[in-house]
DNA sequence: ACTTATGCATAAGAAGATTATGTATTATAT
DNA sequence: ATATAATACATAATCTTCTTATGCATAAGT
């Protein structure tokens, strides 16, 4: 993924609520719009992304549907119920990183 | 260190930053000060910590000074000049993931 | 024709963690 | 008194997650 470090672990987090809010979406679609987005501050790697997909739906999170556009594939993964339930815990667990993070550091600025 | 993955990578971060609040800290004394701040959300483990410290100190970014109290020895670590500057670049970059983040997952919350 | 964009996938390796283990001293609880 | 917990360091084996490189295939732009 991108070029800080601090991203890692957060990939499967930002995968779910991307679905979450999308409905459905396929990789390639997913790189996109990480980057537009965050304007190009994070690029997720296919060497991220996919094992990433195939790991999510390995555990149940994502079902897949395979479809045909304009003569190339594409794989559609949307959320299954387990996964709605597993976003949700996925998002409080960002809210305290984020929390926590923030009082470690004693930060000045807020979001 | 603690039990979300979301911590992953951002050890140094939080290393460099206690630092530069208390000047000099040796390493037990980082753990407790994470957990006391953290109420116990983050607890760095000694394998990830010590190995993070001498990481730290042989790209300069720490010196490293020896004590002994009490018959118990102490390896007390505090910024270098070189240490400081990366540590408002690691600030930056924290930042700037919270960001990108809080904008990915659409948060409600703010902090 | 060549490069870029679209779209998937995997394998080798690095990095950063976990877990387990080791040493040693001091404080506390039973 | 004696076992356990706390203090304080360290490292080795293993796991996860990422990067980097590579591969295949089609479509669009230059």
């Amino acid at each position: 993924m991108g070029n800080s470090k601090l991203y890692r672990g957060s990939l499967h987090t930002i995968i779910l609520k991307l679905l979450e809010e999308h409905g459905k979406m396929y990789g390639y679609e997913i790189t996109q719009k990480v980057k537009e987005i965050t304007k190009g501050e994070l690029n997720i790697t296919e060497g991220a992304l996919y094992p990433a997909l195939h790991k999510l739906e390995a555990e149940e999170l994502l079902d897949v549907e395979i479809a045909k556009v304009e003569n190339r594939l594409r794989k559609y993964y949307k959320l299954t119920e387990k996964g709605s339930i597993e976003t949700e815990s996925k998002l409080k667990e960002l809210e305290e990183y984020i929390r926590n993070m923030h009082t470690l550091v004693n930060a000045k600025w807020s979001i």
